[in-house]
RNA sequence: GGGCGCAUAGUUCAGCGGUUAGAACACCUGCCUUACAAGCAGGGAGUCACAAGUUCGAAUCUUGUUGUGCCCA
């Protein structure tokens, strides 16, 4: 055992021990036999992208999720926690694009399919193990022999099995439909992946001419018809106008034609109930191709569908010669000076509305009809029951309500993507046949299958692949041996499904957690069209789901590469230490709500790593080292009868620091875990109890103190090593709380409340639970002695005269402890006496009235000052406690300990306050 | 428009029916007191958003108001 260094210097052990946690596959986990006893708990990483890097997301979703794996391995459970990689669609296509452009100026068609998917699985081979590898930095205990990737093998197996079983029983079909286009990425995009941004925009009033001048019930004769749109660029497709049928300015106008002004044509006047009469002028232009609402007017009236737009919202040549190849936004300035030269454009007023992005390319979508696949979502009901039931608990739990309310208004969701990188849809179309012409009934015109059809050259493939979200939602059950178990993976399945814990933030409710919640109910087990409870309980993918907030930076903003407010995890890491930054992340992380995240918040976990470290050299320079192997040897070493009231306090305040932090893992509030153990370890065990056993050192009840801090240290690295893994490594080796080289923190269980209760009991050291009050009245009084000090700046002095009045069993209290008392008061003497100084400044305690020995520098006014203001406290507590006690209503209904407590409180203020207008007495006041 | 939150010290948050409302950071004062200046000691700081109600008792429960954030249309 070395002697540690004065500061704590985390880049020198946090690599070594990860390396060595590796060397010795530490982490990794084989189900555990059913006769073993053990059980089993596992934990599903949330796949990062393949090419990703560390954000502070990742820090505190991964930091959580190690902390719960960790618990679990010092709970005696075989932990598993899954990790790996998903291909992540368009992020990863879109880089190698850009990269494919700027290096040799080609697109992926230049490459064609096959060349390009070459180009990016070299793409991932290179940078795919990156966060994988950051992980690891920041200490995250995977199995890592277990790593997946969404595109290996035997997941690309379970994703086709998915769509041929979910094909099959009738959840997924193909439809021509309007879906979320992105121009940018040029694929279709699933509602989840649109978000909606409010636009200051314009609305544009303008008018189209009648083919045949109209004369209204209202006598008026009308030329024209004033029409309002937010996107004259689309007039070119328009195939009608509309207005509602029970709108009286128009009914007479119903099935007539007007001029499209360009191209011009003439399209017909129709009557839709969908028309609000409110809005503008009441007149609607139609665009069946270019908006959903549109195109449903469109179908009831058999419209024709004229897309004038290109997929990558240029406009084509259906727009006219002018407009070809225009940009959408170009196209648009252009239309309205069109109208203004034709003499149409009425007016343009400002106008705010709702426009939809792409999520990943920034860029608005365009309403697009087109083929594509959709799932009608399977189990719904079920998905909801499991929550009802407990089957899935979320936690906090209000999120089961987010999750609940989109259930309820749920829509298919569109799975195809005009994409190569991905798991290409098994679907096989027999050549010659129009996609309009086909028959999905018939296996003649449409096979779907794993393997493709025995003839492929009479089939073509369907160039799509599959929404990178249908196939991580299998993550659960794919990477434990779904659908085709082998003697091993059965047997892992039993043991690790469903999973204990799911751990992510809110935003991925509906992109994954619900979907990974509805597929596994689906698919798990034989088909059943519904599911008893006992079968959701034995389907569901997780028990629980720790839902955690985003880290935004301190004005709340969302971090993100542009804004350039993001900070690199690991230069966080070379900063702070990994430890550091957990503790510090999962510090600041409230139960469920957003993160506002800023440096010097996250030094708090340097800080608390220092200073662990600092009270272990404190113990290591202390006294020799004793048998520290096992709870059992450390307890042998105490003497119960050199045990004073700190060292009952402090073992007290370990069980109940043990009991507490239990409690919140039961209830996932690991937002709780830091200050409960920052106020055991820093604020009880350093500032008051490390402190008082200085004095103790010196006498023959050394040993004992050295083995209740050893006991302490011990239990404190324990609980603390879910969060700090590395620090309490050290440290468990350091001070030969391992029984070798090899053995892990990780080996030992962690002893509960009563295990440590029971184990003090053993060797005759039962914890005096009287101790806690008896340690609070003594602080307050050494308290008191140092505010004097201060008062009097002599706070650096040592050697002050105390002098104390109190009762015989109060005196008896203070004289037992009288050395502790005075190093941690800094005094030079400290006795009772018969005779209270007249005049001296003085402290009230509920054990003692002490005096500071001034030798005649007394501030009159100042102590006067102080005295009034503690008075004035103390009346006023004393008049409410005395009206609660008058109250019959309070002491008949108040359950009886609240009233007692009410008394004694009252009996001990009096006696303060009497005591402190006697000291003012004496200050001749 | 519908839903879910939040409002407590300068800041970030605990507390969620029972003594005189806490912590960390920041601030002020004094200290390199032989574990730690990434530290130690002491101190100041809050009509718990507002209003009404329930209750013996409300920061805590209910309702409303205001402000604010997010999600979905």
């Amino acid at each position: 055992m070395s002697e540690l260094a004065k500061t704590y210097d985390p880049s020198s052990i946090e690599a070594a021990w990860y390396q060595a946690w590796q060397d010795a596959k530490a982490f990794h986990a084989e189900a555990p036999a059913k006769d073993s006893g053990k059980s089993a708990y596992s934990i599903v990483i949330p796949p990062p992208n393949v090419t990703g890097m560390l954000h502070m997301g990742h820090v505190l979703d991964n930091t959580l999720q190690d902390i719960f794996i960790r618990r679990a391995r010092l709970e005696g459970k075989v932990a598993l926690w899954q990790p790996g990689t998903d291909h992540a669609g368009i992020a990863t296509q879109t880089k190698v694009e850009k990269i494919l452009r700027e290096e040799e100026k080609k697109t992926r068609h230049d490459l064609g399919r096959e060349e390009f998917l070459k180009r990016v699985w070299a793409f991932r081979e290179k940078n795919g193990g990156i966060i994988l590898s950051q992980l690891r930095k920041l200490g995250a205990s995977c199995d890592w022999d277990r790593t997946s990737f969404t595109l290996d093998p035997h997941y690309a197996k379970a994703v086709l099995r998915s769509f041929v079983l979910l094909y099959k029983r009738g959840y997924i079909y193909r439809g021509h439909r309007m879906v979320n286009w992105c121009p940018k990425s040029l694929t279709a995009l699933s509602d989840e992946e649109v978000i909606m941004k409010p636009q200051q925009g314009q609305l544009f009033k303008m008018r189209y001419e009648l083919v045949e001048p109209a004369t209204g019930p209202d006598g008026v004769t009308r030329t024209h018809l004033e029409i309002s749109t937010t996107r004259p660029e689309t007039l070119m497709g328009d195939t009608a106008v509309a207005v509602n049928p029970d709108d009286p300015r128009y009914q007479h106008l119903v099935g007539k034609f007007i001029w499209r002004p360009f191209p011009r044509a003439q399209i017909p006047i129709i009557a839709d109930k969908a028309v609000d009469i409110a809005f503008g002028t009441g007149c609607l232009k139609v665009t069946p191709a270019h908006d959903k609402a549109d195109f449903e007017i469109g179908q009831r009236h058999n419209l024709p569908v004229i897309d004038v737009f290109n997929p990558d919202a240029t406009l084509n040549e259906k727009a006219g010669p002018e407009f070809a190849g225009l940009d959408r936004f170009v196209a648009r300035k252009k239309a309205v000076e069109k109208l203004k030269e034709l003499g149409l454009l009425v007016e343009i007023e400002k106008y705010q509305n709702n426009v939809g992005y792409s999520e990943r390319a920034d860029v608005p979508i365009e309403p697009r009809l087109s083929y594509q696949w959709f799932l009608r979502y399977p189990k719904v009901a079920e998905a909801k029951r499991a929550v009802e039931i407990g089957a899935i608990q979320f936690h906090p739990e209000r999120w089961e309500k987010t999750y609940t309310h989109w259930l309820d208004g749920i829509q298919d969701w569109c799975i195809s993507r005009q994409l190569w990188w991905g798991h290409r849809i098994p679907v096989w179309y027999k050549k010659g046949i129009p996609a309009d012409k086909l028959d999905y009934n018939n296996p003649e015109h449409v096979h779907v299958s794993e393997n493709g059809p025995a003839d492929p050259e009479n089939w073509v493939q369907d160039p799509d692949v599959l929404d990178t979200w249908a196939s991580s939602n299998l993550w659960p059950i794919a990477n434990f041996g779904w659908p085709d178990f082998e003697g091993k993976t059965k047997a892992e399945f039993e043991a690790f499904f469903p999973t204990s814990v799911l751990v992510t933030g809110f935003d991925i409710i509906f992109f994954w957690v619900a979907r990974m919640i509805m597929s596994s109910l689906e698919l798990v087990g034989e088909e059943k069209k519904t599911l008893t409870d006992d079968e959701i309980r034995a389907r569901v993918p997780f028990r629980n789901v720790f839902i955690h907030g985003l880290i935004r930076d301190e004005q709340g903003r969302k971090m993100s590469k542009s804004l350039g407010n993001s900070p690199d995890p690991l230069d966080l890491i070379a900063k702070y230490g990994a430890d550091g930054l957990r503790f510090g992340i999962v510090n600041i992380a409230p139960s469920g709500a957003d993160i506002f995240f800023s440096e010097p918040r996250i030094e708090v976990g340097r800080n608390f790593c220092n200073k662990l470290w600092n009270g272990c050299r404190f113990r290591q320079m202390s006294g020799p080292a004793g048998d520290n192997t096992a709870l059992e040897t450390i307890a042998a070493r105490i003497d119960p009868a050199k045990l004073d009231i700190y060292d009952h306090w402090i073992l007290s305040r370990m069980v109940e620091t043990t009991a507490a932090v239990a409690k919140i893992f039961e209830n996932y509030e690991l937002s709780q875990m830091t200050q409960a153990l920052y106020a055991f370890y820093w604020g009880d065990f350093c500032d008051w109890y490390v402190e008082a056993s200085k004095a103790k050192l010196q006498t023959n009840a050394a040993a004992t103190s050295l083995a209740v801090q050893d006991l302490v240290i011990r239990q404190t690295l324990l609980l603390l090593e879910p969060l700090t893994p590395h620090i309490t490594e050290e440290l468990w080796h350091q001070l030969g709380y391992a029984k070798g080289e090899g053995d892990f923190i990780q080996n030992t269980v962690i002893p509960s409340a009563e295990d440590l209760k029971a184990a003090l009991a053993k060797v005759g050291a039962d914890i005096d639970e009287n101790a806690a009050a008896t340690v609070a009245h003594l602080n307050e009084l050494v308290v008191r002695m140092r505010t004097m000090k201060a008062d009097y700046n002599i706070a650096t002095k040592r050697d002050v005269k105390f002098v104390y009045a109190a009762g015989d069993a109060e005196a008896a209290v203070i004289d037992a402890d009288r050395e502790t008392l005075m190093r941690l008061a800094g005094a030079g003497k400290l006795e009772r006496t018969a005779n209270a100084p007249e005049g001296a400044p003085a402290g009230v305690t509920p054990l003692a009235t002490v005096y500071i020995d001034l030798a005649g520098s007394v501030d009159v006014a100042a102590e006067t000052q102080r005295l009034t203001k503690e008075l004035e406290k103390l009346d006023k507590a004393i008049a409410s406690a005395k009206a609660r006690l008058a109250n019959e209503k309070f002491v008949a209904s108040a359950p009886a300990s609240v009233v007692q407590g009410a008394k004694d409180q009252l009996a001990q203020n009096e006696a303060k306050r009497d005591e402190i207008a006697r000291l003012m007495a004496s200050l001749g006041k």
